[in-house]
DNA sequence: GAATGCTTGTTAAATTCTTGACAATCCCTT
DNA sequence: AAGGGATTGTCAAGAATTTAACAAGCATTC
């Protein structure tokens, strides 16, 4: 069993999909499925899911396939939604309200306890349960809470000032919607860039072969 | 020189990428660029970005690089934003109003002329300055302007009649929002499902590490 | 409880992708 | 107009990834 650092980051970007996959199987009140069934429904192969799950140990039993509710355990616990990290998200605009309300950040391991906006009009509207505070809050937020993650829903001009502003109040990681890629010249800070637009750009591509 | 059927799903999904960096730059002003300096803004190597751009002929010129504006519209024309999609949208909740105004569908080749919605609050409004109808309205919609994409941003349950409806309607490709897998066992269909909170999980995996 | 049939973990081969290297060639300066 | 410097296109080596194959082992049936 290879320790995790080891993993190739092309199986590390598959995760989330065997997660969803089983979650829709728990729902669906499965017990158990065989690399061989699972594969027909993500449409890839058998091979390459148990090579992949292989990575982490041996989940499997042979002649009976994956139990579904302890695969998904052993995937989010290395996928890291066991753990509970503070989360907060800056912007409550039309983007910032569809993330907060699509997205099950508890069951992602983080928790998303504040939004803040500059916008008077938008400070003080709820949004999937929490309130929109104002931006002035975020400092002394911040300080008494510790958040680890900062979800950046705000427009581009912004974002790179206000993702300064948290590393130095103490936040780990950005998941950033700003559409360009926020390129932060600090070590042992994470980014991830969401590029919505790209997979657009694939359909178009497809769409006309 | 190969043609496009043959080149890569790697180097494909890489071209939006290059094309909203080519965007940024024309944006700055600048004229040309040298793959060294394009790697090292994102973080690629020189010789992948020629290896890349050199399976659709040989933009560039020794000692000079690449004209940033020549480049940008040959990938544009790969990927298709030349064209002109009539495309739709079904719902208009808080996910389909953020798709709406977050995304430029002109810049991409795509026109969006309406949203449907079911919700009779949410009928009748206006967001990036389309009207949202009644989904009662799609099929005759559809009849008078065949519309060839569609963005799929309504609950899970819907998504499915919704999309073999829009089939039958004409519609070719389904961009789909709904946070799991559209298959739909139709020849020349194309599906691009978005799976936003797959990156959450990334984020999250890598803060453990 | 033995036999049959599945399905895994694992190995090795095949394929694909990335990187490094360099000749060819174009720009730019003088 | 010639020479120096830069940068491409391309080839080939090296890595990484994916696929195929199969022995080992468990479940299920009879």
């Amino acid at each position: 069993m290879a320790k995790n650092s080891d993993i190739s980051a092309s199986v590390i970007k598959r995760l989330p999909r065997y997660y969803s996959y089983l979650e829709d199987l728990i729902e669906e009140n499965a017990e158990r499925i065989s690399s061989k069934e699972l594969a027909a429904r993500m449409k890839t192969t058998a091979s390459q899911i148990r090579q992949d799950l292989n990575c982490f140990g041996g989940f499997g039993q042979q002649g009976y396939g994956y139990n579904i509710k302890a695969l998904h355990n052993v995937i989010g616990s290395i996928l890291g939604v066991d753990k509970e990290y503070q989360t907060i998200m800056i912007g409550a605009g039309n983007l910032g309200k569809a993330v907060t309300s699509q997205i099950s950040f508890e069951k992602k391991g983080c928790r998303l306890t504040a939004i803040f906006d500059i916008d008077p009009d938008i400070i003080g509207q709820t949004v999937a349960g929490i309130k929109v505070l104002s931006i002035d809050e975020l400092e002394k937020f911040c300080k008494e809470n510790l958040p680890s993650i900062a979800v950046l829903c705000l427009p581009k001009d912004n974002t790179f000032s206000v993702a300064k502003k948290l590393i130095d109040l103490g936040v780990k990681s950005f998941w950033n919607f700003s559409h360009f890629d926020l390129n932060l010249h600090f070590d042992n800070i994470i980014v991830e860039n969401v590029h919505l637009g790209d997979s657009l750009l694939m359909l178009t591509y497809k769409t006309q072969q």
